[in-house]
DNA sequence: GTCTATAGAATGATAGAC
DNA sequence: GTCTATCATTCTATAGAC
């Protein structure tokens, strides 16, 4: 929860930009470290301001921690949402929704390791647990819903459209944390690797497979 | 690097066992939790022993983190070494490899979990970035290894035996990071999943799939 | 809104008795 | 080997000036 002002009578609006550049440096801080190792202090000094500013706009660390990942659900709902409407064409929306992993793995890795430390500390936290979850939810029906549509269209084989979906974001999950821990590891090797999985698996024989940017 | 004794004359073997147990608790806590989480405190009084005693037996919680994965990678080499020698039939190792994560779960989510958490707190520590690439590197090597043999025995068909690999592995990643993550996970279908999907890859119809898989 | 100053609680680590 | 006692440090959080 997001205070106002403290005691004094409420500014509203001013912090709206502020408050997401807060969030946005502790989003970073949290996944680059971890809940515990990231202080108050090491927030605020990212942010070129005293520590007791951060208690300004939030009411204890693990507020912050909580608005963090809250936050950063929301725009990751936001590139799925994008993805979606973007084209109608299954293959194609595959295609995009695997791009973006590689090119948006910033964010989305960070949001994996901010989920698997949430298990860790906060376990009862019951916003945030909500928050990941929902997510998770959210990529699946994305994945299956494409993958249905495919089927009817006839471009697909008759697969069970929520387990391949399963399948694939458990796979890149796996990419994601790969690419934290193993300093060599490929991230965009292994995604046109599923991809072409993916598709074989679908039945799908298209010449046009994964481009590299373009379009 | 573990210490005999602090200045008297070294006593040698008496504490085997009880570093052990030293280890044993402190990996459960590391993966539960993580690094800056889990206190000295919190490890003694698991122990069941005063917090003192920790820094007898080892230098620093730094110390006693790093003789913590260095021996739960020891353990998941064990686990790797007895697969490979139990039998020599490809379609067996890889789903005994596969039942393997199913039922050595807790171990090896923890050490996924603490080699996540170390790129994140430790960021120098050269001997414990050495050991977890060691690992995943043993993996890798095992799976290629029987799915080479596999393919050379004309069970399979002829795949890239490292990407094949890598494929599998980072899945079962994913599975890892997913069921600490998401509650209602179902490891044991996912990985029947994959187990499916694998041998249709490497173009093994033989009857025999997957244990409990009866339908 | 932002800062200075500091309280109050924990934590990693050490010295030394037994 | 194991414990008691304690120090130095670090951290969250608050009070209050500007």
């Amino acid at each position: 929860m997001r205070r106002g002002s403290p005691a004094g009578p409420r500014r509203e609006e001013h912090s709206a930009a502020r408050v997401d550049k807060f969030l946005a440096t502790a989003l970073d801080l949290f996944a680059e470290r971890n809940f515990a190792s990231v202080t108050i202090k090491d927030i605020a000094q990212s942010l070129g301001v005293n520590t007791a500013l951060i208690y300004y706009y939030f009411d204890s660390k693990t507020d912050l921690f909580r608005a963090t990942i809250e936050h950063a659900v929301g725009r990751a709902f936001e590139n799925v949402r994008t993805l979606e409407d973007k084209s109608a064409d299954p293959p194609t929306v595959i295609s995009a929704w695997l791009e973006n992993h590689v090119n948006k793995y910033a964010e989305i890795h960070r949001f994996v390791k901010i989920a698997l430390d949430f298990r860790g500390a906060h376990e009862g936290d019951p916003n945030i647990a909500n928050a990941i979850e929902r997510f998770y939810d959210e990529e699946r029906k994305l994945l299956s819903k494409v993958i249905r549509q495919g089927i009817k269209q006839g471009l697909f084989k008759p697969v069970d459209p929520n387990r391949m979906a399963q399948f694939i974001s458990t796979y890149l999950d796996g990419c994601m944390v790969r690419s934290v821990i193993l300093s060599d590891f490929d991230l965009e090797d292994a995604v046109r690797d599923l991809h072409r999985r993916a598709l074989d698996m679908l039945g799908y024989s298209g010449k046009r497979r994964m481009k590299r940017q373009r379009r």
